[in-house]
DNA sequence: AGCAAGATCGGT
DNA sequence: CCGATCTTGCTG
């Protein structure tokens, strides 16, 4: 029986949420059923203040999801055709969220959002209550690296450099 | 009202 | 390396 994360999971910093989001299961029901996806690579944006962040401007009409605390789901459109699937995370007020990058079979967020059939109706879901989109404990794997963000050349070299995206360790396929 | 740019991807 | 494709946010 998978187990949900709670509201106090989602509220804690992206960056933690981060990591600990690298092997739980991504579930999605639709009306052919619902399919389950180990989550594998992610990246964590920190506030107002990460120059890499949506939020780095302020609350606008786009980004005003992520100051609704933690649990909720930030999606956006970029470049016309990809829908980004986001985790808000962190307290009201406080806009921090992760972005899913990949999933078993899947790398890249573009992808993601297509594999998922994400469009803009998930804008502000609850992942603590949401029929059909929520995450569960997993038994997978959970070791990760670090590296610099992808496509956040716009953020100045400091921002850029932060270490903030997780990627599963591959296992190794012979030994 | 108009415009530039974008947390991307796939094909040259 | 370049085009696709369209929403957003800023400027005037």
């Amino acid at each position: 029986m998978p187990v949900r994360p709670e509201r106090s999971f989602f509220e804690q910093d992206a960056t933690v949420v981060a990591q600990e989001l690298i092997g739980k299961m991504l579930f999605r029901k639709t009306a052919s059923g619902t399919a389950s996806y180990i989550i594998t690579e992610v990246e964590a944006y920190m506030g107002e203040e990460d120059q890499a962040s949506h939020a780095r401007f302020g609350k606008t009409t786009r980004n005003a999801i992520m100051y609704a605390g933690g649990g909720h789901v930030y999606v956006y459109l970029i470049y016309g055709m990809y829908w980004m699937l986001n985790i808000v995370t962190g307290r009201v007020n406080d806009p921090q969220a992760v972005l899913i990058r990949g999933v078993t079979g899947y790398e890249g967020p573009g992808k993601v959002g297509r594999l998922l059939s994400i469009d803009k109706s998930f804008y502000g879901e609850d992942l603590v209550k949401s029929s059909r989109l929520w995450l569960a404990h997993s038994n997978h794997q959970t070791a990760f690296v670090q590296t610099p963000r992808v496509g956040i050349d716009y953020a100045g070299e400091f921002w850029k450099s932060k270490p903030w995206r997780y990627l599963m360790v591959q296992p190794p396929q012979n030994f």
